[in-house]
DNA sequence: CAATCCAGAATCATCGATTATGCGCGAAAG
DNA sequence: CTTTCGCGCATAATCGATGATTCTGGATTG
């Protein structure tokens, strides 16, 4: 066994539950953290609530001040920029050396995620199509060895996610033929070249949308 | 006023003060953290020690897990070949950055930067010299207006500096003439090809020296 | 009228004690 | 001789209470 199955602290519940709120915008970008709202909310005392908090702060999702405590990260044009300019970088060289280093398992989780998200429907069920495209691009990365690169990269789709729920952006932006087929076929064909650069534009048009979405929800308000 | 001047939280006290001690490596890789000895050596109580430890994990210099708390992150030949892919990816797209967006400021950080290097003794004050290094390059980085880049930046430069500490690798490895002159002149002469391309080779030096030296030092044990 | 100051309230940070869990070791069983 | 079990100890996790700090809004002053 991998996992000796160990009992769950509150403090790590507390931490899933929070981060699942705040990428669901249910605690709002850069709204203040009241510990003992939460607290009640969680059932539970300070300590964990503190601690998970501390940890979010990890993901960038939740900033710390001295004395002030504990807020959302607010979102920012410029933010969205530096994500989406990192995820370039990052989730591009991260598949190349996927396709690489990749396994059968590997493959055989991109068709999955493919599936799944072909199967979920971006006006129906908003919150699960997020769910499935982000699972999808964690799945194409998955296959290098480079943990540190998996894990940062994951990061950045978390934060993507706040702002594609914020502008209501869910569901590729009318691309037209699937984009993600087109990227997992090559991945799983082993086109390096082929995958990178699919990923790449996919990448950049998200960015685009995003960015003007993000721009016009700013200048509403 | 930028700041505000808060009192400092011992949270935040003990946060810096274990931050320091480890990049020392005066508490080593893989070492179990025990919260009791902590809490006395820095005269508090354990929730504050809990929620500096908790932020650390955020720096990848601390593990946490359920039931059986934390200990420092250890060191791997895998981690130390990412760390060192990873900065060669971001720390050169950041300096293309900075030498596009830096100000004079940027300029004469870097200037001072380096000749603080110039003026610290590799072999006689050893962690001034690691210090100093890691504070020209950071320095380097800083004119990019993406904050995310450059923490994500500063992040790897500490990751790097427990396998400097480990391997005894304090000083350039006889690289001749200053590389960090090189690399400096070119990014305030703001030549970004040249800059960009003398800092990778850099890096690419030290990778190739640390990840020699580390393996030799696990070979060794 | 604007700026400053000062309670009092709200909130954050920390503590000491308590509870829960995992670990090591020796005894018992196979 | 090895494995398993269970007890007791070391340690981690949580709690409720207390001490500090910041914030708010109204009175006061220039």
């Amino acid at each position: 066994m991998t996992a000796p199955a160990r009992k769950e602290t509150i403090s790590s519940r507390v931490l899933a539950d929070l981060r699942s709120a705040i990428l669901r915008n249910e605690l709002p970008p850069g709204a203040k953290i009241n510990l003992d709202h939460l607290r009640e909310r969680f059932d539970t005392s300070i300590s964990p609530l503190r601690e998970a908090l501390a940890r979010l702060t990890a993901d960038g999702l939740v900033l710390f001040e001295d004395q002030r405590g504990f807020r959302v990260s607010p979102v920012s044009a410029a933010e969205l920029d530096d994500i989406l300019e990192m995820r370039a970088i990052l989730e591009v060289a991260a598949l190349c050396e996927a396709v690489r280093h990749g396994t059968m398992d590997w493959e055989s989780n991109i068709i999955r995620a493919l599936h799944r998200l072909g199967r979920t429907s971006p006006t129906n069920d908003a919150d699960q199509w997020l769910t499935s495209h982000d699972a999808f691009h964690n799945a194409l990365i998955a296959g290098t060895p480079r943990m540190m690169l998996r894990r940062t990269c994951a990061g950045l789709i978390d934060l993507s996610r706040r702002y594609r729920v914020l502008t209501g952006l869910v569901g590729d932006g009318g691309d037209g033929a699937d984009v993600h087929e087109g990227i997992a076929m090559a991945a799983v064909r082993r086109d390096a070249e082929e995958a990178a650069q699919r990923l790449a534009s996919h990448l950049a048009a998200e960015r685009t949308l995003l960015t003007r979405s993000f721009a016009r929800l700013s200048n509403d308000r």
